[in-house]
DNA sequence: TAAACATAGATTGGATACATTTTCAAGCCT
DNA sequence: AGGCTTGAAAATGTATCCAATCTATGTTTA
């Protein structure tokens, strides 16, 4: 009784895509119904409900008659995520920068500060959206926003594997981006901070396009 | 026996889309599973199922333990919509057009000039995006064509009312750009090409933004 | 020996039936 | 007389059962 039964649907589709976003389930692995049916504790009509959401959310691959996997990006498919990203983030975020709150402002640069001091590559990652997520929370939109997160939720494996075998310089200059993004943001030059993420973007695109291997590794799990 | 059984769900899918495109079922109307569920034969769950789907493409408002409703865009939704297409078709344009077909680049032009002789706004509608969708049709992406296809599906409605109100000068006008569209695309010009999408689309998004009335209309019914 | 076919097993898809939730309207109280 | 409460009806969400489809293994044949 403690927890609503209302919705069961709607709880394992959250559920699943955490499961997923947090690695438990890897791109490419083969999803049972009648697994998650037990493991969530209901039958398989919601896990159905739930996998048809998480496709059309570009997580899962459904084929008809045939079974449910895990969606898995090639190199070029997230080349074009990230494509797409450079072209939709600075948009979202020049809608977000003149509405954003005095609270969010006040947390950008301590985001930027945990994340040079950031332990684990989880640690790392679950700030890092954290601060692109607040510098977007100035803005009011239906659309843009939920499809810059289904951008980042496909690639969350890459960025990952991606984040594993970053070198010391890389990371130093991810911190520097960060950091001048903030700044643009705070000063309020809306401008500048679009062309501070745009070139962010890309550099991590370019970055991802000389290390081939992050695909590989996963192909190979 | 003569059609296949096979799928029910998806072909319930294809059909309440294509009526919610055809304009069968309006924005903001409810819509009720089991009345869908005797319209094509079938029971509700194959019906849930493509409620799911259609909700994750944008048509389709779900609210648990409640209902369904066609998507309705606000004004500013819709401009929104169109400010994202002006960032990634010229992208989608610019990864197509080196790889478009001989036969497609040879159905430019008579498309340009059916839809000066288009006698209906459907036909209109029909031709326009047929334009579209070749100029598109050379890239081989998984994700950017298919966002862009729910672009187009989310604003249907409200372009269907824009054409229906669309002025002398204004019709001339995008005949214009078509065909200077269609003519960057035959010289391999992908920057030109491009930067006339953008403004093609940027126009018809200011020319949308003097015309408000198009929300009330399809507000009123 | 290798390829193709057939059969058995497993898995997904759909229909019926039931529990839960919401909504709408009538009745009651203020 | 108007607003709130209560109860019935309708619509959604879920579980169980059955049918259709795909995969894999084992067998047979060229």
């Amino acid at each position: 009784m403690a927890e609503k039964t209302a919705g069961s649907a709607v709880r394992i589709t959250e559920a699943l895509r955490a499961d997923i976003l947090g690695g438990l389930l890897r791109p490419g692995e083969r999803i049972r119904q009648e697994v998650l049916a037990e493991r969530y504790g209901a039958s398989r009509l919601p896990v159905r409900d739930a996998l048809r959401s998480l496709e059309a959310e570009g997580l899962v691959i459904l084929v008809p008659n045939t079974g449910a996997w895990v969606a898995k990006l090639s190199l070029d498919e997230c080349q074009e995520v990230y494509q797409v990203r450079e072209r939709v983030e600075p948009l979202l975020l020049r809608m977000s920068v003149p509405g954003l709150q005095q609270s969010a402002l006040d947390r950008l640069l301590p985001l930027v500060e945990a994340m040079r001091g950031a332990a684990h590559v989880e640690e790392f990652l679950a700030l890092d959206r954290e601060f692109h997520m607040l510098t977007y929370s100035g803005a009011e939109t239906t659309m843009l926003g939920e499809l810059v997160e289904r951008l980042w939720n496909t690639t969350q494996h890459y960025r990952r594997a991606f984040a594993l075998l970053g070198t010391e310089r890389t990371a130093r200059g991810i911190h520097l981006e960060h950091e001048l993004l903030a700044l643009a943001i705070l000063r309020g030059d809306v401008e500048d901070a679009g062309r501070v993420l745009l070139g962010h973007i890309r550099t991590t695109r370019l970055e991802l396009s000389r290390h081939p291997e992050v695909f590989h590794v996963l192909d190979g799990a």
